[in-house]
DNA sequence: GGCTACATGTAAGCGGTTACATGATTTA
DNA sequence: TAAATCATGTAACCGCTTACATGTAGCC
C-alpha cells in the first residue's frame, strides 16, 4: 500500500513543516485514523526527498540547532492528487482482539464473561466522551469552511464508531447476562 | 501481543484439527475479527508444539498422505483461560485509509469527492447485506446455546459496524454535497 | 487425464514498534 | 540548573503478506 507517504504528502500539502512537526500531527490531528512513529517518519522523508516528492530547507533554531523544514513539490502534489482519485480499496476488516476473546469466552464463568464486557464498555465509553469533547473546537456545527468540514466529518465518524461499540456491548451484556 | 497463538489455542480447544483446517477456520468463522495465512499458521503450530501447548498425531489420508491432527494440551487450556481473564487491552484505534483520503479531499473537486464517498458506501452496503445473510444460519435469534450465542453476538457486531459506516457516509454525502 | 481441493512447509520483504543513541532549546 | 520539549537519526525485532516450493487425494 505505502499509505504513510500519502499521509505525509497530505500534511505537507496543508503546510510545510519538520519531521518533528509531522510526528506531532500524527499524535494529534490524524490519531483518529492513522499513526506513525518518528522512526518511521524520518526514513520516509529521506525516500520522498530522493524521489523528488518533497524538498527541505535547513533552518537554524536558536544558536546552532539545524532543523529541516519540508515542503511538498509539484510532483508530490500530483502524486497525492492521483492517490485521492484512484481509490482501489477493497476494505479490510480490522482485527479485533476483544471479539476474539468474546468468541472463545465459553471457557469462562458467566461472571467473568460479564466483567470482560464491562471493562471493554468502559474503554469505549471513555473514548466516546473524549471525542465528543473535541466537538467544542468547531465554531459552528457543521463547519462552513471545507477544510474544517472534513475534520468534522472524520471526528463524527469516530464518535459514531464508539457509540456503536457501546450499544453493541450493552446488547452483549444483556443477552449473556441471561445465560445460566 | 502474540494474539495468533490464542486464536489457534481457542480453535483447538473447540475441536482437534490440522493446520489446513485452522486455515479454513480463519477464512470463514473468524474472518470477521481475525485472519492468518497458512505461512503464519504452520510455524506457529511448530512453536506451540515445542512449548507443549499443543500436541499432534499423524493420520494417514488415502494411501500415503500424512496429516498432523493437532490437539490442545492441559497446559494450553490453562494458558488460554488465563489470556481470556487478563484483558489488559488499551484499545487501539484501527487505521482507516478512507478517512485519510477524506481528510485530505479538499484537493478534489466536489464531484470527485462525492464519487469517492459513494464508492466507499457501496463497499459497506454490500458487506452489510452479506453479513445480514449470515444471520440465516441461526435456528433461533438470539440463539439459546452459549456457543452459538457468542457466534451470534460477534456477527451482530459486524452488522452494526457496517450499518454505522453506511449512516456516516450518508451524512458525509449530504454535508459535502452542499459545498460550493 | 485434468482440475480442484487437500496438505505442509520455507524465504524474502514490508510496515510497524521498541529500543538505542545523541544533542540543543525552552521553561519552571 | 534541572526537567520537559524540541529535533534527528539508526538498529533490532515482530507480525504479517507474497511468493516460492512440493506433493497427494478426490472428483468429473
Amino acid at each position: 500500500m505505502g499509505t504513510l507517504r500519502y499521509a505525509i504528502l497530505g500534511l505537507l500539502n496543508r503546510r510545510s513543516m519538520t519531521g518533528y512537526d509531522l510526528k506531532k500531527e500524527f499524535e494529534t490531528t490524524l490519531s483518529e485514523f492513522w499513526s506513525a512513529k518518528h522512526s518511521q517518519i524520518y526514513p520516509e522523508l529521506k525516500e520522498l526527498t530522493i524521489a523528488n516528492l518533497v524538498s527541505f530547507e535547513v533552518e537554524i533554531s536558536g544558536e546552532v540547532l539545524e532543523k529541516k523544514v519540508y515542503s511538498i513539490t509539484p510532483k508530490g502534489v500530483a502524486l497525492l492528487h492521483n492517490w485521492l482519485l484512484t481509490n482501489e480499496e477493497t476494505y479490510l476488516i480490522p482485527k479485533d482482539e476483544f471479539k476474539l476473546r468474546l468468541f472463545f469466552s465459553d471457557l469462562l464463568a458467566t461472571k467473568e464473561r460479564l466483567a470482560l464486557i464491562k471493562a471493554q464498555y468502559q474503554l469505549h465509553l471513555a473514548k466516546m466522551k473524549h471525542l465528543e469533547d473535541n466537538l467544542k473546537k468547531f465554531a459552528s456545527i457543521p463547519p462552513q469552511e471545507l477544510n474544517h468540514l472534513t475534520d468534522y466529518l472524520v471526528l463524527l465518524g469516530g464518535i459514531k464508531r464508539e457509540k456503536m461499540f457501546c450499544e453493541w456491548l450493552e446488547e452483549c451484556q444483556e443477552l449473556l447476562g441471561k445465560v445460566e
